[in-house]
DNA sequence: AGCACGCCGACT
DNA sequence: GTCGGCGTGCTC
């Protein structure tokens, strides 16, 4: 449903309409004790009424609030500012009596409401600045609709906080462009130096880029952004934290100097982020480099977008309604012609998917420079027993502990280990093959000490066999191999040990042999020529997480961990614990991030998962779940799987927003359309959702779209 | 979400 | 006659 939708009809022509305006300006100065922001106020001369954004009150009904504009502030009261209004007061003694001051963002203003009763005057413009320009204002519009999320919550995400001494400095004027770049190690790509041409030309070329292993892609980013720079247009580039974005930032400031681009990162304090976020706004600095929030950094001229890693969970923004970088980057590449750059080492299928359908380019090394590039990977399953009395102390097989005992020799050597937490996932236990529900193929659950049931449809498996094999027995799979790592240390008494981890994260180590223990995402990165070894100890962890990504999320992990080590022809070498003739396991070994991407895309085109399918997550109480379904006008053929009961939460584990309050159980549908309907089925579970929560019809159900663990 | 209006039962 | 129960509907 529009925000156009619940307006009244026609009202007054545009004469009338401005006589009960002035009416209204007079009879609130005639009655009211005279609040300074519109004493004495005359609407303005022209477009005197101010469609306001309200930022509190209904914000699922997604409308806008029209209020006068008085004319002494005219002036100030233009598109895009922040404002005070008053707002959810009713009559009281046939007088107006101003409701509760809530703030809001004039999004136009125009000659004549459609409102039919008395319009309010704006309270006060709190600023002059136009944060929410017109550009960003449409970029929310249609990440809100993608979402099923209101206009409000994502204004919220992609506008900071005001900081008032922020605003009071000016912005310099922008720079005059750089020179455009080198291609430099692009060079090792046959479509890199015309990826970056085109970005200078002012085209919009789109790619999956596939980087090659090692240190140089901060670099090779910069370098993107240099080249959209040079051409006279403006750079976003968006990383999964805040160590990668300093690399870049040093990276591009080598590149054009400081002055051209800002570092957009919590840990910049909130004061100084809004600071460089006004230099964008202002068109005072037209590249950024940042975190997730920055995915709206309004860039002035955007030339590229570009997006590093997009596999890491940080992508996904926690708040509502819980936007994804690469989808929001995909609208900006779409919505504002820019270029488009999605980077990593190892490759999503949603990446693999915005290449088959032709939406982007591979832009990828041949064969023969991504062998010489990588380390030799060797595998070592479960089984293998360790025969030396030191690897044996190490708990650890023979083979692993001599290329640990190999690389630190000549350099720090990198030990992956799994964080904890990982829930367990049943899994054939002579073939390892996932178990999955013959009905709809959802991961299979085991609540009971027996019973065993689909975690997606609720239904009974009570008779399970492996469809591979035709096992009947079951293994959870759990692992802690986090002791092992300490017992490594205890087996190299010479050699240093460090940790790097959630609370410890190291950004770089020496050049030296040592073991580095680090859990997946905090790998330091080594200096000089890399790690001389790798031992990656995590895998059973990594693929028994119950979730449909488990393979592609430890092929990742793998890769970036693997991938600060010294290539082949350097003596690199790295060891992973895992069965090998797993899938992802022999990705790895090939070094063939985009082939496994690629089956597991068309694996989920056939059993009609996503990205192929579109799915949506409604959580809530079981008959408030099955009302909203039952009232939603969804598309043709969407599929409703379940609703079955949500796993409790860890009692240990402070409550967030989105858990059930105590003592309720939850359950969750997931409801499955054809590819190309996502778009109605986000419009159908808003608008269902919105007409619930007016008539005020049982408890809040929470709509989630693209729900990212899909057991 | 608040908050006011409105239409029915026990008090002065 | 009047206070107040909370059902219903609106907020520029």
């Amino acid at each position: 449903m529009s925000r156009e939708d619940g307006r009244q009809g026609a009202g007054a022509d545009a004469g009338e309409q401005l006589a009960l305006i002035r009416a209204s300006v007079r009879e609130t100065k005639a009655t009211r004790a005279k609040p300074r922001t519109w004493r004495g106020a005359e609407p303005a001369a022209e477009l005197p009424v101010a469609r306001v954004l309200v930022d509190k009150g209904l914000v699922h009904l997604d409308r806008y609030f029209d209020y006068v504009v008085p004319a002494a502030m005219d002036a100030e009261a233009r598109p895009g500012v922040r404002v005070r209004v008053r707002f959810g007061a009713g009559e009281k003694g046939g007088r107006r009596e101003g409701g509760k001051l809530v703030s809001g963002f004039i999004v136009d203003r125009v000659a004549e409401s459609d409102f039919r009763g008395v319009l309010a005057p704006l309270a006060q413009v709190l600023s002059p600045e136009p944060v929410l320009t017109p550009g960003l204002l449409a970029l929310c519009r249609a990440v809100a609709d993608r979402y099923a999320g209101s206009l409000a919550d994502v204004v919220q995400l992609a506008v900071p906080p005001r900081r008032a001494r922020a605003e009071a400095k000016e912005s310099p004027p922008p720079l005059p462009p750089n020179a455009p770049p080198e291609p430099g190690s692009w060079q090792r790509y046959a479509a890199g130096p015309g990826f970056l041409a085109a970005l200078t030309r002012g085209d919009a070329p789109r790619a999956v880029w596939t980087a090659l292993p090692g240190a140089t892609w901060p670099d090779e980013l910069a370098r993107a952004a240099a080249a959209t720079l040079a051409g006279g247009r403006g750079a976003l580039l968006v990383v999964p934290d805040g160590r990668a974005a300093a690399r870049v930032d040093a990276a591009l400031t080598a590149l054009v100097g400081s002055g051209r681009h800002v570092l957009l990162t919590a840990d910049a304090g909130p004061e100084e982020r809004y600071r460089r976020w006004l230099a964008v706004s202002r068109g005072s600095v037209r590249a950024v480099i940042g975190t997730r929030a920055a995915m709206f950094a309004p860039v002035d001229r955007l030339g590229l977008v570009a997006l590093w890693d997009d596999g890491d969970a940080a992508h996904s923004d926690p708040h509502a309604p819980q936007p994804h970088a690469r989808e929001v980057l995909i609208q900006r590449a779409v919505g504002e012609r820019a270029g488009f750059l999605l980077g990593g080492v190892s490759c999503t299928v949603e990446a693999a998917q915005l290449v088959e359908t032709g939406w982007a380019h591979p832009l990828t090394a041949d064969r023969e420079r991504v062998r010489a590039t990588a380390p030799r990977i060797r595998t070592v399953g479960e089984g293998d027993e360790a025969r030396d009395e030191a690897a044996r102390a190490a708990r650890l097989p023979s083979m692993a502990w001599q290329v640990v005992r190999e690389g630190l020799r000549h350099g720090p050597v990198l030990v992956q280990v799994p964080r904890r937490g990982y829930a367990p996932r049943l899994a054939c236990a002579r073939c390892r093959t996932p178990a999955r529900c013959r009905a709809c193929a959802g991961p299979l659950e085991s609540p009971g000490a027996d019973d065993l049931v689909c975690a997606w449809c609720g239904r009974a498996e009570p008779d399970w066999h492996c469809a591979e094999c035709g096992g009947a027995r079951l293994r959870a799979q759990v692992v802690g191999a986090r002791r092992t790592a300490e017992e490594l240390g205890r087996a190299f008494p010479a050699v240093p040990v460090r940790t790097s981890g959630r609370d410890h994260v190291l950004a770089t180590v020496p050049d030296t042999p040592a073991l580095v223990v680090s859990t997946p995402g905090a790998e330091p990165v080594a200096e000089g020529p890399g790690y001389a070894a790798g031992l990656l100890l995590d895998g059973w962890a990594l693929l028994g997480r119950p979730d449909l990504r488990a393979g592609e999320e430890a092929l990742r992990r793998w890769l970036t961990a693997a991938a600060l080590v010294r290539g082949q022809e350097a003596g690199g070498t790295v060891a992973v614990i895992a069965e090998p003739t797993l899938r992802p396991v022999q990705a790895l070994v090939r070094w063939d991030p985009v082939g496994h991407a690629v089956r597991e895309l068309a694996e989920r085109a056939e059993l009609g998962f996503p990205p192929v399918s579109r799915m949506a997550a409604v959580t809530g109480r079981p008959d408030d779940i099955a009302a909203l379904l039952a009232s939603a006008g969804l598309p043709p053929g969407a599929e409703v799987l379940g609703p079955v009961p949500l796993p409790v939460p860890d009692p240990g584990r402070p409550r967030r927003p989105g858990d059930p309050p105590p003592g309720e159980s939850w359950e969750r549908a997931l409801v499955r359309v054809r590819p190309g309907q996502g778009a109605a089925l986000a419009a159908a579970l808003k608008a269902a959702r919105a007409a619930r929560l007016v008539k005020r019809e049982g408890e809040a159900v929470r709509v989630r779209i693209d729900p990212p663990d899909l057991g």
